[in-house]
DNA sequence: ATGCATGAGTA
DNA sequence: ACTCATGCATA
């Protein structure tokens, strides 16, 4: 299964509430005054993966703060302290199944995340931003482990039982849902520009998933996720994890500690196995936006589902009947739990079945009508007329796929699972004809999430859902290796014509290259011109960059690269030289027009933390001067210990380097977390982000500016030092005994 | 060793 | 306004 993580990234506004209230007291978390200002002043940021730092920042600390503080982990949450954003997963990490209560609680994580409940010195550091991308994103949604919580699950078949949930209180979900990535908060604002009264809470999956957000009801549990209908992310059985409905909810506006001081019953309800089924469409002209009014569905249960929160007003004349739902739903009330928009409850048997229904008469009358629009039974004795007669009125397959719904995805016309018929309705008749028109049908279902026209032509979105892609696939989790070939590709970096030629050795190539530049050409020395059309000068320049880093060549040149950065060090230490002497012996040098290299971009580069171009152009620099150095310290012992020229120089304009001395910018510890979470949300953040953002955090905008700046920077490092570092797990080079140390890091 | 910053080149 | 190479300042 695809989740399409990388499409609409602007759809997902997340509020910063969560993050910039940030919990840091524990009195915040019961103030809602307090909280609610804070929201106020929230900022946006568009994003697709705010989950991830949601779930990073606010979920994970007050979890760890309570298990540390109240012993095992595992029944640590409490709702006076989670914030709104608590993920259990996050937090709820265990190492083995921990029974409690009879049930377990498992972590739904998988292995590669680590115990966060055991990091007890700092709930903040805790929670990497790496370590959640990893579980939120790709670890727990593709693996589909999230085999969480523990709720009171009827067994399979049985009705909804709602004494079992009431007597119940805790997180739930259905097995299969992955609650994680749900709790994404959105502040829809007006078009004054404040926000809009009502929350949002939104699914955080990605375009591949139907937005919810279209949705104006949702809800969370006591915990800040949202609990919805989540069977997208169960391929092979459709579950429906809802959860109670605050009727004060959406009148909560964005404070989501006020929806959560609510005591009154919050506990998520799961309705496992209750499986939304087609439903019969008997009408002839039926219009498709109108059946995706319909809030009627089939039930698995053999019930009627009645989805909550009918939205939309009926047509004139229907007063009556719409009197009539309210009625019912508000006696249904009383027996069921109000569920948000996208869950069904149970509201009557449905109608084949001849006792116990409202509609005992077969007749192919109407039983339940939505919006005008008339859903009739399934009389036995007309399920072959009605077949025939109606079946071009029927939703086609083909019009289907632009349903929004899940089910639907996963579970193509053709393939429909056949209805397990409850055991109370064995004795229907013509139950083989029912299967008929249902697989005619479609889902109807499939239609109550359209209430956007819009969202009817959008069938390849749809489509392409239902299938795995592998192109997709790594849009969602790219390898580093990807990654490493996006950022260092010829094509998206400098640009290199055809330097084809392999890396060259200290004696080879490389020796010629500084003297084919020109000395006064750039700042940049080897900053390649495209220009430089002809291949003999690129290949006079005798930079090795790569142009292929995956292709011929590319596993020989990184681990090249890396071997030399190690053996370069080694020999450097070995000379008594630093890295701040190195740097300032190449301008004595005759190197190129290089001038001095910091000692920073020395320690950079021993430490493989430039980027891959820099790397291979500092290469042969430094390949000379450690040649010449050494032959230096052979001919002539105690060379190297000789003063420095550049020191004397450095030092006498000391007086007015202090002067211009650039002042540095500290960013606090909280500063850079929220930094970070922001990064990990949208690491490119627009200029109106980036002010919002600074706004905030109460920095500079520049500073934001650079600090992103510098952090896709080290990302990019990063990623060329983890590559560099695999190649040598996988390609060990004939490390030396003098060098194996520091190859080893 | 790394965070924050700068400036040239570039899109 | 970004990327990239690089440096100052500092942990």
């Amino acid at each position: 299964m695809v989740l399409e993580t990388n499409q609409s990234p602007s759809k997902f506004a997340v509020t910063y509430c969560q993050l910039s209230a940030g919990f840091q007291k524990d009195s915040d978390l019961h103030e809602n005054s307090k909280f609610k200002e804070k929201c106020m002043n929230d900022t946006l940021l568009s994003t697709e993966r705010s989950v991830n730092f949601l779930n990073c920042q606010v979920a994970n600390m007050e979890g760890l703060r309570n298990a540390d503080q109240k012993g095992p982990r595992a029944s640590t949450y409490d709702i006076s302290y989670s914030g709104p954003v608590m993920t259990v997963m996050n937090v709820n990490r265990v190492d083995q199944p921990m029974p409690m209560n009879g049930r377990f609680l498992g972590d739904g994580t998988g292995s590669s995340v680590r115990n966060y409940a055991s990091v007890d010195s700092d709930p903040y550091s805790a929670i990497s931003m790496l370590d959640c991308v990893k579980m939120t994103n790709q670890h727990a949604l593709h693996s589909r482990v999230s085999t969480i919580a523990y709720s009171d699950q009827p067994a399979a078949g049985t009705p909804w039982n709602l004494e079992s949930y009431s007597s119940n209180r805790g997180p739930k979900s259905s097995p299969e849902v992955t609650v994680m990535g749900t709790n994404l908060c959105e502040l829809v604002y007006n078009d004054s520009g404040n926000p809009q009264t009502s929350l949002n809470l939104t699914t955080a999956f990605g375009g591949g998933i139907h937005d919810y957000s279209t949705e104006n009801a949702s809800t969370c549990d006591e915990y800040g996720r949202l609990y919805r209908l989540e069977s997208a992310l169960c391929e092979d059985q459709c579950r429906i994890s809802t959860s109670r409905l605050n009727s004060d909810y959406t009148q909560k506006t964005h404070n989501r500690k006020a929806c959560f001081a609510n005591t009154s019953d919050l506990t998520p309800k799961a309705c496992p196995n209750i499986t939304i089924l087609p439903w019969c469409w008997r009408d002839s002209n039926v219009q498709l936006p109108s059946l995706s009014y319909t809030r009627r569905v089939a039930l698995s249960d053999g019930y009627l589902g009645n989805q909550s929160q009918l939205l939309e007003m009926e047509e004139d004349g229907e007063e009556q009947e719409k009197m009539r739902m309210e009625e019912k739903v508000e006696s249904m009330e009383a027996s069921y739990p109000p569920t948000e928009q996208n869950a069904y409850r149970q509201l009557c048997p449905l109608p084949w079945p001849t006792n116990g229904t409202d509609y005992s008469k077969i007749t192919n009358t109407v039983v339940e009508g939505t919006n005008t629009q008339s859903m009739r039974n399934s009389s036995p004795t007309m399920i072959g007329d009605v077949c025939k007669d109606y079946e071009s009125s029927f939703c086609q397959p083909s019009q289907c796929t632009y349903s929004t719904n899940f089910h639907h995805l996963k579970y193509p016309i053709e393939n429909q699972p056949k209805c397990s018929s409850p055991s109370a309705y064995s004795n229907q008749l013509n139950f083989s004809s029912h299967e008929t028109w249902y697989h005619s049908l479609g889902l109807l279902s499939a239609f109550t999430q359209i209430l956007a026209p819009s969202h009817c032509n959008h069938s390849s979105r749809f489509e392409r859902d239902t299938t795995v892609d592998a192109a997709e696939h790594e849009n969602i989790c790219p390898t580093s290796e990807d990654q490493f070939r996006d950022d260092f590709s010829p094509l998206s970096q400098i640009k290199v014509k055809s330097h084809h030629h392999s890396f060259v050795s200290p004696s080879g190539g490389s020796s010629t290259w500084a003297g084919s530049l020109d000395m006064n050409h750039s700042v940049h020395p080897y900053r390649l011109d495209d220009k430089q059309d002809d291949d003999q000068s690129g290949s006079d320049l005798g930079v090795p960059l790569c142009t292929d880093l995956f292709g011929n060549l590319p596993d020989s040149t990184l681990e090249e690269l890396r071997h030399f950065a190690c053996m370069f060090k080694q020999r450097r230490m070995k000379l008594g030289v630093t890295q701040a002497e190195v740097g300032r012996a190449l301008g004595r040098m005759q190197l190129g027009q290089f001038g001095c290299l910091s000692q920073s971009t020395i320690c950079r580069f021993e430490s493989l933390t430039l980027s891959h171009n820099n790397m291979l152009v500092l290469k042969p620099i430094l390949e000379k001067w450690l040649e010449q150095m050494e032959m230096c310290a052979s001919s002539s012992p105690g060379y190297t210990e000789l003063g420095d020229p550049f020191d004397a120089i450095n030092q006498s304009d000391g007086v007015l380097e202090s002067e211009r001395r650039r002042r540095r910018t500290s960013i606090t510890e909280p500063e850079k977390r929220m930094l970070e979470a922001y990064f990990q949300v949208e690491p490119k953040p627009t200029s109106e982000e980036l002010g919002r953002i600074a706004n905030g955090i109460r920095l500079r905008k520049s500073v934001v500016r650079v600090w992103f700046c510098n952090q896709r920077q080290k990302q990019k490092r990063m990623q060329m030092k983890q590559h560099l570092s695999r190649g040598a797990q996988f390609h060990p080079s004939p490390i030396t005994d003098t060098n194996m140390h520091c190859c080893g890091e």
